[in-house]
RNA sequence: CGGGGCGUAGCGCAGUCCGGUAGCGCGUCUGGUUUGGGACCAGAAGGUCCCGGGUUCAAAUCCCGGCGCCCCGACCA
C-alpha cells in the first residue's frame, strides 16, 4: 500500500467516513435497476438486493420490446460466505456457472461503470457473515435466490448464473453473453422463417435518423421525445487536460441538424418507400430489419428494458386499409405461434387501448404473458399505421383507375426482451429452464469414472451417443472435463438451462444404457440402442409439457366477473388477469392504475373473452364497450 | 430535483469511530489425491484501499473538494 505524503490536518472528530458518503445527487436519478439493497440477515445471506421491480411500462406501445438493463444493478449474488442454508440438495446452485457472472457484474472497484451496486445498503451490517463454518463451505457456491423470496433478484440471479447477459460499463446498457445470444439466433431464425414464408424480405436501414423526420408525425414524436439519443457532434478534440477531461466535443464538428440514434424506424422507413412506391404494382410492399435500438431509459433490467436492445421492425405499405389491418393480425398471430410453440409462453393477444397504443398508430395489438409472480410482460405489438406515416412522408401510389392514394402502413416487433419473458416463464429456484426448442444445448452428457480405464469407457460411450444426437439434429454438448465433479456439472447445466441430461458410468456401459435426467424432474435410464429416438421425444414432452404448465399457471392466476372490490384485493394480492367490462374512458383507466397499479392489458380477441360479454365496467358500473384485461405490468 | 446509503483483490466483505504501512471467504493458478448431486490437501498469484488536495514522522483510517454507484420519493406511466 501506499500512502501518500501528506500534511496538514484539519480535523474534526468526525466519525466515519467522511468524505464520500455524501453523494451527490445531481444526477442521480435512478435509473436501472432496481433493487435495492437489503439488510441481511445475519448469517445466511447476505446481500441481496431488492429492488422493486420495476414497474414501469413502455412508453408506447411498441414497447413491447423494450428491454432493460442493466446496468445497474445488482450485485452480486451471494456468493459463499457463511454458511448458507443448506437448502435442500438440489437447491444449491451450480458453482461453477456462477463464476463468471458476477463479477463481472460488479464491476470494478473503481466502481465506475456500471457495475456494482448495490451495495450499498446493506452495508452496515457487519454482522452477517459469520465466519466460515466449517460445513460444507465448499458448496455454498452461489444459489439463486428464491423466487418466493425476491422474485427480481431471482430473476437477476437467473440470468447471471445461466450467463445469459451481464452489466457493462455502460450504464443502462447490457452485454448478451454467447449462451444468451445463442437464445437469441435460435429466435431470430425460427421468426425470421416465419417472416419469409408470408412473404417478408430483409433489409436495414440507417442508425441515424434526422432529428427532423421525427417530428414529421406528432404523435410519434411526442410518443419517444423523452427517450431519445442524439448525435451533435462529429468528433473530439483534445483538451490537454488529463483523465475523463482529455477530449471533449469539438465545438467546429456540431451538426447543423442532430441526428437521432433510432428509437424505431418508421420515420427512416416511410422516407424510403415514398421513393420505391410509384404505383399499386409495387404493393404490397413487405420488409423486415433486424437491428439494435437505442431508448433512453432510466430504471433498466437485464432483458426486459435496457437503453440498447435487439430487436425486429416489420414495415409493410398496402394499397388498403382492410390489407393493412390484415397484415398487423397475420403477424400478431405469427408472434403468437411462435411463442406458444416455440417459447413454449402462453400469450393473450388483443388491442392496445388508446393510451397504451403506439404513438403514431392507429391501433396497436400485442401478445401479453403473464409471468411467475403474475405480472404481465407485453412480448410483441403489431400495429396498423393507417395513413399516419404514409401523410407524413408522402408515402402515395397510383391506383389501377389512375388516382393517386397514400399508402396503408404496418409495423410489427419483438425483441430481445422476450427472452426476459423466456426466463420468467420457465425458470426455477435452480436457474434458467430453457425449451428444447431454444435451448443453445438441448442435451449434455456428463461421464462419470474412478479410474483411468473407466474414463476411456464411459468417453468412449459418451463420444459415440453424443454423434448420434449430433446426426439427428440435436444440441448436444459432451462434458468431459475432468475438474469437476459430476454434481458440480450438474447443477452448472442445469443453471443454464439444458432440457435433458445424459448421465454415462461404468455402471451404465455395463447394463448398456444411460441414465436421462430431465430439467423439469425424473429420472429414468434409457437404452444405448435408439438413444437417440428417446432424446428426441423426451425433448418434445419437455416442451409439450413447459407450454401447458405455463398455461396452467395463468389460469389459476386469472379472474373473471369480479367485482370492483373483488379486483381491487385480486391487484393488492397474489395478481395476475383480471378480465372484465371497461367502460372505455381514460378516466376509468387512470383510476385503476392509481388504485391498483394495474392497467389495460388488452382488449381480448374473441378467442380469450369470457363466454359471457360483461355489461358493466367493472369499475364505475357504466356500460361496458368491451371485456377487457387487467394486470399489473413490467 | 429532495432524502438516505455506498466506493478496500475477479466477486462478496472486514478493517475506518480510537492513524502505525491491508485481511477473510469464494473464485483463479500449480501439484497431488479425488470423481454416481456442488471434492480435499498443500503451495501460489492477485490491491494506486474511487480521484485530487490537506494534516501528520506516518493516512484505507482524520479534514476539504471532486467523481461514480445504489435505494426511496419526484418525474414518467
Amino acid at each position: 500500500m501506499w500512502r501518500r505524503p501528506l500534511r496538514r490536518p484539519i480535523e474534526g472528530p468526525r466519525r466515519r467516513r467522511s468524505p464520500r458518503a455524501r453523494v451527490r445527487h445531481g444526477r442521480c436519478r435512478p435509473r436501472r435497476t432496481l433493487e435495492g439493497a437489503r439488510p441481511r440477515r445475519p448469517g445466511v445471506d447476505q446481500a441481496r438486493r431488492l429492488f422493486n421491480s420495476g414497474e414501469r411500462r413502455g412508453r408506447g406501445p411498441d414497447a413491447a420490446a423494450r428491454a432493460p438493463a442493466a446496468g445497474s444493478g445488482r450485485r452480486g449474488r451471494v456468493r459463499p460466505s457463511s454458511g448458507g442454508d443448506p437448502q435442500a440438495a438440489g437447491a444449491r446452485r451450480g458453482a461453477g456457472s456462477g463464476t463468471g457472472l458476477d463479477r463481472g457484474a460488479r464491476r470494478a472497484g473503481g466502481g465506475r461503470g456500471g457495475g456494482t451496486r448495490s451495495q450499498g445498503g446493506h452495508r452496515g451490517a457487519g454482522a452477517h457473515r459469520e465466519a466460515p463454518r466449517t460445513l460444507p463451505l465448499m458448496a455454498q457456491a452461489q444459489k439463486i435466490t428464491p423466487r418466493a423470496k425476491d422474485f427480481s433478484e431471482w430473476y437477476n440471479d437467473v440470468v447471471m448464473q445461466a450467463e445469459l447477459a451481464d452489466y457493462s460499463p455502460v450504464r443502462g446498457c447490457m452485454v448478451i453473453r454467447p449462451h444468451g445470444y445463442r437464445v437469441w439466433e435460435l429466435m431470430q431464425q425460427a421468426l425470421d422463417d416465419m417472416f419469409k414464408a408470408t412473404g417478408h424480405q430483409n433489409a436495414y436501414f440507417p442508425l441515424f435518423i434526422p432529428m427532423s423526420f421525427l417530428a414529421k408525425e406528432a404523435e410519434h414524436v411526442e410518443g419517444f421525445a423523452k427517450e431519445v439519443a442524439l448525435v451533435t457532434h462529429t468528433r473530439l478534440k483534445a483538451t490537454g487536460k488529463t483523465g475523463a477531461q482529455a477530449v471533449m466535443p469539438d465545438p467546429e464538428s456540431a451538426l447543423e441538424e442532430p441526428l437521432v440514434v433510432r428509437p424505431t424506424s418508421e420515420t427512416i422507413i416511410y422516407a424510403m418507400f415514398a421513393k420505391w412506391i410509384q404505383s399499386y404494382r409495387d404493393l404490397p410492399l413487405l420488409m423486415n430489419q433486424w437491428c439494435n435500438i437505442v431508448r433512453w431509459e432510466f430504471r433498466t433490467r437485464l432483458f426486459l428494458r435496457t437503453t440498447e436492445f435487439l430487436w425486429q421492425e416489420g414495415h409493410t405499405a398496402h394499397a388498403t386499409e382492410a390489407e393493412a389491418e390484415a397484415e398487423a393480425r397475420q403477424m400478431l398471430g405469427v408472434y403468437r405461434r411462435f411463442q406458444e410453440d416455440w417459447m413454449a409462453m402462453p400469450v393473450i393477444t388483443g388491442r392496445k387501448t388508446e393510451s397504451e397504443k403506439f404513438a403514431g398508430a392507429l391501433r396497436t395489438y400485442a401478445l401479453e404473458a403473464l409471468m411467475q409472480d403474475n405480472k404481465a410482460l407485453q412480448a410483441g405489438t403489431s400495429h396498423n399505421l393507417g395513413q399516419n406515416f404514409a401523410k407524413a412522408f408522402n408515402v402515395q401510389y397510383q391506383t389501377a383507375a389512375g388516382g393517386l392514394e397514400y399508402v396503408w402502413n404496418t409495423s410489427w416487433g419483438v425483441s430481445t426482451r422476450m427472452i426476459g419473458g423466456l426466463v420468467m416463464t420457465h425458470s426455477d429456484d435452480n436457474g434458467l429452464v430453457c425449451p428444447p426448442k431454444l435451448a443453445p444445448v438441448q442435451v449434455v452428457i456428463v461421464p462419470i469414472w474412478k479410474s483411468e480405464e473407466e474414463r476411456g469407457q464411459v468417453l468412449g460411450v459418451g463420444d459415440k451417443v453424443k454423434a448420434e444426437l449430433v446426426k439427428a439434429g440435436i444440441r448436444v454438448e459432451l462434458d468431459s472435463r475432468d475438474s469437476l465433479k459430476p454434481g458440480a456439472k450438474y447443477f452448472e447445466w442445469e443453471a443454464k438451462g439444458v432440457p435433458l441430461r445424459l448421465e454415462i458410468g461404468p455402471r451404465d456401459v455395463a447394463a448398456g444404457q444411460v441414465m436421462t435426467a430431465r430439467r423439469t424432474g425424473g429420472k429414468t435410464p434409457a437404452r444405448l440402442d435408439g438413444i437417440g429416438g428417446v432424446v428426441r421425444k423426451s425433448l418434445d414432452e419437455i416442451q409439450a409439457t413447459l407450454l401447458q404448465t405455463a398455461k396452467g399457471r395463468r389460469e389459476a392466476h386469472s379472474v373473471r366477473g369480479v367485482t370492483k372490490q373483488q379486483f381491487v384485493e385480486f391487484m393488492k394480492g397474489a395478481g395476475g388477469f383480471a378480465y372484465g367490462g371497461f367502460c372505455g374512458s381514460p378516466e376509468c383507466e387512470a383510476q385503476i392504475k392509481q388504485q391498483t397499479g394495474a392497467t389495460v392489458r388488452v382488449l381480448p380477441d374473441p378467442e380469450f373473452r369470457s363466454a359471457e360479454a360483461p355489461k358493466t365496467c367493472l369499475w364505475c358500473g357504466k356500460p361496458s364497450v368491451a371485456e377487457a384485461v387487467w394486470a399489473q405490468a413490467y
